[in-house]
DNA sequence: ACATTATTTCCATAATTCTGGAAATATAGA
DNA sequence: TCTATATTTCCAGAATTATGGAAATAATGT
């Protein structure tokens, strides 16, 4: 019987385990939480509009993504709050008290942590 | 096109996707460099030989596990970097300038830098 | 050589996921 | 209301992945 963190954290990895959906969601976390539309990012990643709506959907369900109306568009932004839970639960215990495995960790997170 | 990187990450991340997987590398991330033989996971996780052996070899094969022969055992171990190089990819540009975002990622590896 | 333990490989079935075309829905503007 | 734009839904075939039983391989000890 698996936790259910463990199964959320499948759900999204699964979600981002996809050449396009990884590429999508990367593009929001780039953008911000300001969002993008899915129009936009259709033109800028060079996806047919029903399958990155089907993308979409699969990266709403992991809880990756967010969306909203405005006007005639739909607005997605990544969730932030989402993938630093997920990053956490995939960090957890891992340095096991060896400092030369965290060593890197912590590398990642002061440039993480540059602005 | 897709980078190098992205198809590289799409591997582990897919690898990831999967309860047992997930569970196996969790394990050995716990486990720590010294790794575990192959009866012990299965028998940690109730987890069919054959199975494992599978589910083994896909996390082999995304490069999140290695694996060294040990007489009759053969004890796999998690590999460290390339967990670190899978998170760092996920972070890539992540905070954006924007602060707000940044602070539990860095609440994150002050966690993983405990020791 | 034989028996035992440890793990992998082979195989076939079942289940899931991916893809793109076509139609449907929603909003905005003339 | 009519037209154009934006996005989603429906669908079916194709492709990939998951599962477990049985046999095969590898190493150890007798």
């Amino acid at each position: 019987m698996p936790t259910a963190k463990l199964t959320k954290s499948v759900e999204a990895l699964s979600a981002l385990a996809h050449e396009s959906r990884l590429a999508i969601f990367r593009l929001l976390v780039r953008t911000g939480p300001e969002g993008m539309a899915a129009g936009d990012i259709a033109r800028k990643l060079d996806i047919l509009p029903n399958t990155l709506s089907a993308s979409l959907t699969v990266l709403g369900n992991a809880g990756l993504v967010a969306s909203r109306r405005d006007g005639r568009s739909i607005i997605y932004s990544a969730d932030y709050a989402r993938m630093t839970g997920l990053l956490e639960f995939l960090m957890e215990d891992c340095c096991n008290g060896d400092a030369a495995i965290c060593a890197p960790l912590a590398a990642i997170a002061n440039k993480a942590a540059c602005c």
